[in-house]
DNA sequence: TGTACATATTCTATAAAACGTATAGAATCG
DNA sequence: CGATTCTATACGTTTTATAGAATATGTACA
């Protein structure tokens, strides 16, 4: 178990939630992370880069209208962008902070597995 | 409009969903974030430090027992941690890896404001 | 020990989102 | 030009999660 206080100092009075003003926007943001569809087309395009529809729906198992529709979910967001090249499609991530993100969030869930595991079980949270 | 390629290399194999074996439990993870009254406790531990339930319930605005729940939810997650005291309990952020994922969240939503913003109207994604 | 206060839990209803199926658009190939 | 492939959209259904109200737990204090 690694030291979970270490990096990252204290938010300012101009960061974040001042007032909470676009609270919900940016719960909206973070609701692109907040599914196992939409986390694993991400995964895989941080692994494999620029991907077409195609792969994705093989790699991910999941039916072309889901993967389609996901992506463009996550293109909202600003998350990935999408090169067309005939009738082909290829995905890859836009932001390289989506990257520090999903990288952040696996360390934390490393560090909390058998809680976070066992809230999934009752359904609760 | 800054660089949203600085930062974070591509990610590597071992790294986030080898195979998606818990993709669900990470999109689990990141659905801590994906509420508007969740963010609004979080941006507020994040900046006042320590703070008691009553505190909570009226700088967000919403009914007790919503706060409540959702600071369980967010203690499930790892988020947060509670101090008892007497018949108080006081709240406070976990982890600072929170912090930067909120930092990186509110960066990302600035360079994609108009089109999130859009896409909250449909109601889709 | 009884009462007031602070926090946590339970339950039901409603709204949003994910799913599956069907289908439409667009481009290449025969 | 017809057929096939790849991707996107539309629609009805089901699930899930949030909100709200009522209530329970638990601590302090008179």
């Amino acid at each position: 178990m690694q030291d979970k206080q270490a990096d990252a100092p204290p938010l300012a009075d101009h960061e974040i939630g001042r007032g909470s003003p676009d609270m919900k926007l940016v719960a909206k943001l973070f609701d692109g992370f907040a599914d196992a569809t939409r986390m694993s087309i991400l995964a895989l395009l941080a692994r494999r880069g620029e991907t077409s529809v195609g792969e994705l729906v093989e790699a991910v198992g999941a039916p072309q209208p889901r993967v389609s529709d996901h992506l463009r979910c996550l293109a909202w967001c600003g998350y990935v962008k999408v090169r067309r090249e005939g009738r082909h499609a290829f995905y890859s991530i836009a932001d390289k902070r989506v990257l520090a993100i999903l990288r952040l969030g696996e360390a934390i869930l490393q560090d909390n597995l058998e809680h976070v595991e066992a809230c999934e079980v009752t359904g609760d949270c």
